[in-house]
RNA sequence: GUGCCUGUAGUUCAGUUGGUUAGAGCGUCAGAUUGUGGUUCUGAAUGUCGUGGGUUCGAGUCCCACCAGGCACCCCA
């Protein structure tokens, strides 16, 4: 039988966790840049928390765990026979993976608000989970590196945020456009055209422009119930061009009639304006297509998309005003942002933006060539790792040759070569694997050279 | 959840209108080379042709079912 493993999982080599570490190092040094203090929480929360925040199709893509025990005991034939899988599940399910990292933090805030000093900002890496079906650049379990502040309605927060998109991505050398939103817009456009109970339907339909063109937008809205008489005064909202100002200038105007509207421009213009005085190595792009799904968000929303990689979107968050609400500590307003790391993975691989030390591995390789010469190399690989430099012994004394290919195919850039003669010198023959020379070094020499 | 495509060696793939013993590159191992790897040359090992059934004198090839993987939609990082 061949061993496999649940779709859309991975495991990672070695030569993968050091590309992914640098990801998550580089990551992790911006927020603590930043003041992000770092927590955990556990990888399964009671479904109770989860349900409902994502979502009728969020809800759907939670893994539920099924309780241990005789679960099935509790239940009445009538419910078994009923072949309902959602009602059954949640008579036997009542813990599940976490979806994302927001939610989890929300619910961690609510439990600690004793103990945290607002406002309170973290950051977390951790795994997620997502019954989703895979495809590129999805994956059912994937890392997400968010940063969140709670307790504060500031916009210098928002700022903050898209100036740490701005560095960690500059960091890794990826071209992006970071792309800026509010929900209070697009409310307002809804509010402006007679429909807001169609809020959803219209921002998910003009989200798609990009994919489906302005008569797939309009026909989806068509779809959806809207009249062609809305439709028509959503056009220009639609087809908006220009800078970021000439954008506001003119949503300001349809949306005129709308106090939730302006107030969404307005904060628009503090934030593009904030972040452009402090100076932005990427492009900070107005754009009133962007929607996000999740509908917690109620202020700014963000995403960012890699220039030179098709893939979906590799880092989004926005301002959430009541998400501690639902756990019963209304009053308390969030922002954060979030990286895929797994998709940031995916796109320096394509375009091989990695650091040559990113390779990690050991130093230098001693070959091991009779028990005497082993017993001298084993103590000077220990004196090197004692000065913090990563060295070991070949274990047997193998033919030369094998020895060398395991050092090659390691990408080991030394080779400590201890024969007779070394030996008898109490010297270390060194060769650099690259270019090929070789030295006859004592071991002092040897510390400076690798160190 | 809906639709489409693909399953042949460790891996990437070839395999003619159905025809005898299923091939190649890369990788692996051994040797050329008894103190020198990454280049080169020589040789070797490796297959339930995804699984089960059907059609046929004969199936890797055609048909059906199942399983697995990929892609697109939905949604999202």
């Amino acid at each position: 039988m061949k061993p496999s493993i649940p779709k859309g999982t991975r495991d990672f080599s070695p030569v993968e966790m050091s590309r992914r570490n640098y990801i998550f190092d580089t990551i992790r040094s911006v927020f603590g840049l930043f003041g992000y203090r770092q927590i955990e929480t556990p990888s399964m929360e009671n479904l109770s928390t989860l349900m409902g925040k994502y979502g009728e199709e969020g809800d759907k893509l939670l893994f539920k765990i099924q309780n241990s025990g005789d679960y099935m005991s509790g239940l009445t034939d009538e419910e078994l026979l009923s072949r309902n899988s959602l009602h059954l599940a949640s008579k036997f399910c009542e813990k599940g993976l976490r979806y994302d990292l927001t939610v989890p933090f929300a619910r961690f805030v609510v439990m600690h608000r004793e103990e945290l000093q607002f406002p309170f900002k973290r950051f977390q890496i951790q795994p997620v989970w997502r019954a989703d079906r895979p495809q590129k650049g999805r994956y059912r379990e994937f890392y997400q590196c968010d940063a969140d502040v709670v307790g504060s309605d500031s916009l210098l927060y928002e700022i903050e945020l898209v100036q740490m998109m701005d560095m960690v991505f500059s960091r890794f050398g990826i071209r992006v456009a970071i792309k800026l939103n509010n929900r209070k817009i697009l409310a307002g456009i809804a509010e402006a055209i007679g429909q807001a109970d169609k809020m959803v339907d219209i921002t998910v339909a003009i989200d798609k422009l990009d994919k489906i063109g302005l008569d797939g937008v309009n026909a989806e809205l068509a779809d959806k119930g809207l009249p062609q008489e809305a439709i028509d005064k959503l056009q220009p909202i639609i087809r908006l061009e220009g800078s970021n100002s000439q954008k506001l200038d003119t949503i300001e105007k349809v949306l005129s009639g709308s106090e939730t509207g302006l107030k969404g421009v307005e904060e628009c213009r503090f934030i593009l304006d904030g972040a452009e005085k402090l100076g932005m190595k990427n492009r900070l792009e107005l754009d009133l297509t962007l929607a996000r799904g999740l509908n917690y968000y109620t202020g700014a929303i963000f995403e960012v998309k890699a220039l030179d990689v098709e893939i979906g979107s590799i880092s989004g968050g926005g301002r959430y005003d009541n998400l501690t609400g639902i756990f019963g500590m209304p009053g308390v307003s969030g922002v954060g942002i979030s990286f895929g790391a797994d998709r940031i993975y995916d796109v320096l691989n394509q375009l091989d933006l990695y650091p040559k030390e990113t390779e990690g591995g050991v130093k230098i390789l001693f070959l091991n060539l009779g028990k005497d010469e082993a017993a001298f190399s084993m103590s000077a690989v220990m004196e090197l790792r004692r000065e913090g430099i990563a060295a070991e012994l070949y274990p047997d004394e193998a033919k030369m040759k094998k020895q060398m290919s395991y050092a090659n195919a390691g990408n080991v850039p030394f080779v400590g070569i201890v024969g007779s003669n070394e030996l008898a010198e109490g010297k270390v023959t060194v060769k650099n694997m690259e270019t090929g020379e070789q030295n006859l070094l004592a071991i002092p020499e040897l510390k400076e050279l690798l160190g």
